[in-house]
DNA sequence: TTGTACGCGTTATCAG
DNA sequence: CTGATAACGCGTACAA
């Protein structure tokens, strides 16, 4: 019954009308006569006719496909902003593509040669990659892209480069959890990163810097080269190792809860408790870490937000005038056991707006 | 300098060729002098020209973009599947785009119709949907599809449908595990698993079954709607709860280890110790799985394998031949702590070539 | 209301 | 080695 093959025409030939009526019945059901349209439709579902987008992109330029550029869709994060930026755009009627740029990569040419050449609706840029020691090679490669589609982002604004930038206050995120923290009583805290060189980890350490020095605050800083669950647990030896007891901090903030989910079975082999031996806190609660033992204290990022957020502001640019604003969305701690509140009574945290979990 | 709607005859217009001669070097590089296609190549750089892929897809029909169905991609296992099918796809100079089937839905004739208006050049079917009643529905569905594209699934055979099929074999995966517990001396084993009607969870039960008949275990069998770790977490509750002391299992069999984190954190809640007062496995091996406290013994499906060599075979089937045929993996059994092998000197599993880890 | 003719941007075919 | 011409499948003026 149904050939693969069949074009608009055969669809017109069999119904005995133009292709311009077949078209119209297909798409703005407009100035055509019921009983016309009735006929085509009859053809039509008789061949289980389904017109060829590709044409049909070619002709409006407009691909309705949707660029998500991101490192790693295993992780947890980036796979909740994807299925949030997906539904958003599949309830518009178009579909993404995922391109991966491995982390600490920069953006080249050569890589948004890819987007270009596919003539993608907009793409969405998630973070993760690097910014060149000039910002000005970063913002020369998307202004090239800007002339081809939209922009959105994921991450803060891109100096020289006017689009929409949706993403969290990581900075103010760690701010919380050193307040947090040091409320419960610590005054030793560690902040366990990696050396990369994208700007998420920065503006966590930024952030940790400077709220630990207004709160006076001694802050101890480690890093690892990546950040993987197995660097967390092998980096708790590395950096109470290198420490007199007397010197450790009292409380571990690490950069990701993946990462933390490794410093809490590292914690666990050295014979520590949580939070009583030493408080450790997460930075961007993931479905796991409610479930670790003990559950983790974290930010919540919101990243299913952030993904819908971030494509309906890509469909709209599409749309009409592309714009250009940032919007800041609030990190929100989430309480669980792993920093000891709930040792102390638990007022410490609630003064500050957290969340119980 | 690079504008934005330049086409091969503005090309070839400044480099004072015709389109053609563009359109050689610019794809296969035959035919054409080395002076000329330097003049071309200069101009391309020039602009920044990226030929519009849509067009050449239109006349060459193809695409490169290939479709992934799955049901969500937040799940670590699709997750895994989707990146190295992701990174398959891209060595070859494709795309690929996720459509999204919610777990438990049927493939519909209007599912498939997205796709084959997208002319896409293959569709790879990750599981996680339901067989209707009649089998006849669902393969009528994929054969119409299968006239437009090529198709390789991550599951068993359709009924009725010819393709090319390499999945996990899900029922052996358990019968290990059943085996490794009744070799620790597990006499009563429970298996917890979701009422849904995808074959995933059907294997998985059917291998429960069969081995624990064989072993002359007692087989124990607890459905809760989902499979998601709060639901696991509750369902143990409901299990121990509706059993006198003496009729619980010693040893539960999780359908994923997502619900295991649950059941996992459940037991803890109860004050039960895993392995102690029972043992718990799960069936999926996450990256999470190595950090839970104690580590998750479990089956290892090998979903970035599984997706490489799914998307590889697809690539194929587009350029060649469709075949029809099936490859089957081994799951692998990995001890870790929470069945408690560790605790009777571990020489069950390592007398059935299980790994630890 | 309907049909004709053209164009979207590229490549394939053929003639030169 | 190069150029003209005709597709690819569809939407859309414009004319009827």
């Amino acid at each position: 019954m149904a050939a693969a093959n069949l074009t608009i025409l055969d669809i017109a030939k069999e119904a005995g009308v133009s292709p311009a009526t077949v078209s119209r019945v297909l798409s703005k059901h407009t100035n055509v006569s019921p009983s016309t349209a009735q006929r085509v439709r009859e053809v039509v579902d008789k061949y289980s006719y389904q017109p060829n987008s590709i044409a049909r992109g070619l002709l409006q330029r407009q691909s309705h496909v949707l660029g998500i550029i991101m490192p790693d869709i295993k992780h947890p994060y980036y796979a909740s902003v994807f299925s949030a930026a997906q539904r958003e755009a599949g309830s518009a009627g178009s579909v993404v593509q995922l391109y991966r740029l491995a982390y600490n990569s920069a953006i080249t040419d050569d890589f948004i040669s890819h987007l270009i050449e596919r003539r993608l609706d907009g793409a969405l840029l998630c973070g993760g990659f690097i910014e060149p020691s000039d910002p000005k090679d970063l913002s020369a490669v998307l202004k090239h892209l800007q002339q081809y589609m939209p922009i959105v982002t994921i991450c803060p604004p891109i100096q020289g480069l006017d689009c929409v930038n949706i993403f969290p206050d990581l900075e103010g995120g760690i701010k919380k959890e050193v307040g947090h923290l040091a409320r419960l009583g610590h005054k030793r805290i560690a902040f366990i990163g990696a050396t990369q060189e994208t700007r998420s980890v920065g503006e966590r350490e930024l952030g940790f810097r400077m709220e630990a020095e207004r709160l006076s605050v001694k802050p101890v800083l480690h890093y690892e080269n990546i950040h993987t669950p197995a660097m967390g647990e092998s980096s708790v030896q590395r950096l109470l190792g290198s420490l007199p007891r007397s010197a450790w901090p009292t409380a571990l903030i690490v950069v990701n809860d993946l990462m933390a989910l490794g410093v809490l079975k590292g914690l666990r082999r050295m014979g520590l408790r949580v939070p009583e031996d030493i408080a450790v806190v997460g930075s961007d609660n993931q479905f796991f870490s409610e479930y670790t033992d003990p559950p983790l204290t974290t930010l919540d990022l919101n990243a299913e937000e952030l993904g819908q957020l971030s494509m309906r502001q890509l469909l709209h640019a599409r749309d009409s005038k592309p714009a250009s604003y940032s919007q800041v969305r609030d990190p929100m701690l989430i309480v669980r056991e792993s920093c000891g509140a709930s040792l102390s009574g638990r007022t410490a945290a609630l003064l500050e707006g957290g969340v119980y979990a």
